[in-house]
DNA sequence: TATGAATGAGGGTTCATTCAT
DNA sequence: CATGAATGAACCCTCATTCAT
């Protein structure tokens, strides 16, 4: 969210006709998203307060409705910046990598960072809960966030099959798989508080090189000097 | 009054009469369970109105405070049976798995048809919308729930570790791996509303069937006849 | 409240045609009283509840429609039963004092006592807060105790006055400056709580001592020997 | 939303943007304040709704809560201003009085229409039914009101002792039983409603008359030309 | 007669949103 | 444009009373 006050800036709003000119000031606009972000954090979309989101960002609540059609709006902008926070960056990784392994290796270590990250858990959490009733919101944060990711890291697998540096019959599927197993054990506990606190470093390294691992013994080629492959299926 | 009598206390307290865990008739509790899933389930914890599960319940808002003390609680009971539902017969699998192949295969099934069914993936998405206020409730349903399966799978696999079916390094990280993979591609399709559909019993049991496929291979001894077994890590 | 359980069985309520056979048991009206009593006492009229009131007294909630026919008709019957206790025993010291002095000081002392009792506070100030609303009850309550209290006094003094042993031209309001002069200081502390405890009996000495001997000096004939007297007035 | 900025603290905290002392419009508050009095009178203080109260006032209910914090700070509003009302302007009577006689009088009068006056009566009998469960409200009123009346009143007889107009020996009691001999008789009808009306300026007069008469019989000394001072005690 | 589960109106309070300044 | 006082619907919960057993 901190790169980020432009985005928005020019979808006028949709109900009602008031705030049509509306979000002139971008300054003014990050600090309200910096202090929705605190509050929708602290206490779920729900029982976070426009009052609160007002005080918490040092603004009326008024000018809120000035920059943001209503309280779902503001939410939903605050969405799409996290999102682009989390999967932003996956893209050079998985086009530049030189190896398979050093390929899944970056990606995995990057992709969960960010999936485990206390702003990565949370957004997702409150997200959650609202895609009920909000099933929009869900449907565009997984496009553009989790479906991204997961196109990258198929077309890094079809780079590499084509290199014939694996034998994957399904790189979609097998995309899946390894992102998964990066987030093996950690996943569901970041996501139900089991683990209060952030996974560490060292954790995730353990289990990305272990998804790595597995990965590459089920569908790489190995051992090139036998002359002998493995092919997955 | 100025005799005493043996009355009871009467200090000045609140949560006086309430219900301990009254509610006489079970068919009454469950029609309000009934209700209140739905509820839950189409608006999430905080919009979801008492008013309106008495309704769908069939029932007076005053006898929902005659069941459940509060709206927390109601909730926490229809976790407690979500997650039973979930849950609770994966312990036979585990324990009377003939082969390691099959004992995947089935545990993976049968959780995975659970965690991505309908009622699962409600009950979670509604669960995480409130973890963040109501930590106790995610530690609750994490302990009791997902953390309960994976010992049972990690018995598993140790199990045949022992019989020298496979050998596994790290038992309990391996668990995760197969769980994570069996819910690869669908889980948090689910959980976002990508996938609004139950997933289809065919596209479980690909999924599942590339799991354990994926796992064998990299966990398991191969061909006992050529004498050769491949090892993990 | 404890002496007392026939008083009211005859009054067969009057709201809709419900108990009308009601109260059978004396026991058990007596039961509930007392628990009506506590719950009043702790909690006020309004914030006190029938269900409380149910559970300390011991009974079910049904049983005490039984026996009043709501919660005002088993209030009321608990003023009743306080006023009672509290004005009951004047009678006989006002009718048998043997000198004024002594007469204003049996009944000064039995008075103030009882008016600044715990119970008698506590239940002055639970119908001050109801009389507002149910203005008979006040109207009940102050008849047949404080204003009877004061024919009685104002009986006593007439006696002395035709005894000569005084010249009061208002015994009415002289009664009335009496009993508030007992009073002094400790009624209106005691009634806002400024006293929280029972005041001590050696202050309701010292006030009621000081009441007479005030008294004495404005209205009786003073020292008979000198044969010079000093009237009122 | 990553960059933390200087946003408030925003910790799960209830009582978040409460109006602390809010309500810019004093005419409104006032507003507020006269529809409180009327409801609180004719229904008392748990018996009174906020609804009942905004209808009253002309104001919308959540207004109510823009002023005040919660029913009970509205009703200390009240009770606050009721009380500076009836104790505001004993203070000067006190202080110049040109002679005990006269100073009593002009005390006792202003006294006693006060604490007798119909707003003054309510006033005490709402607050005294919440005494029991909010005895800091009694608290409060009874030392900004009653006793600072008391410390008046002594420093009144202190100083008419001083200059030997009079000789009283504990000008505490004396202060409480002059107070007492000027609600005698109508204070308690009033509080329990058996007078009804507000207590007439004659009865007022003759009653204060008939107190400062028996008090200056008792404790001043008389007709210093004769030179026989009659003292008290 | 005694019970207590059931009722539903009504309580205090919150809050997204509006609009006059 | 920015403000925050005002609104009123809606929230969770309580409770006197009823009534089938």
């Amino acid at each position: 969210m901190s790169t980020e006050s432009k985005v928005q800036s020019c979808e006028p709003t949709k109900r009602r006709g008031r705030p049509v000119g509306a979000g002139i000031d971008p300054a003014k606009r990050q600090k309200i998203m910096e202090g929705a972000h605190r509050v929708f954090h602290d206490f779920g979309f729900d029982t976070a307060s426009m009052q609160q989101i007002a005080q918490t960002a040092g603004v009326s609540k008024g000018t809120l409705y000035v920059y943001f059609a209503n309280k779902e709006d503001l939410f939903e902008a605050l969405v799409d910046s996290q999102r682009e926070l989390m999967f932003g960056d996956l893209k050079k990784v998985a086009e530049t990598a030189p190896t398979l392994e050093q390929g899944l290796l970056d990606y995995g270590m990057l992709f969960t960072r960010k999936v485990l990250s206390d702003n990565g858990i949370t957004a997702q959490r409150v997200l959650l809960g609202v895609v009920d009733r909000q099933p929009e919101l869900g449907l565009q944060f997984y496009e553009r966030g989790p479906a991204r990711g997961h196109k990258l890291l198929q077309t890094l697998l079809d780079r590499f099959n084509k290199l014939e540096a694996c034998d994957i019959a399904d790189t979609g599927l097998a995309a899946y798989q390894f992102a998964e197993l990066c987030l093996a054990q950690n996943y569901r506990q970041r996501l139900f508080g089991w683990q209060p606190e952030a996974t560490s470093e060292d954790d995730i390294s353990k289990v990305v090189n272990a998804a790595v691992s597995l990965f590459m013994k089920a569908y790489a080629f190995v051992r090139p000097e036998t002359g002998i492959k493995t092919a997955t299926e």
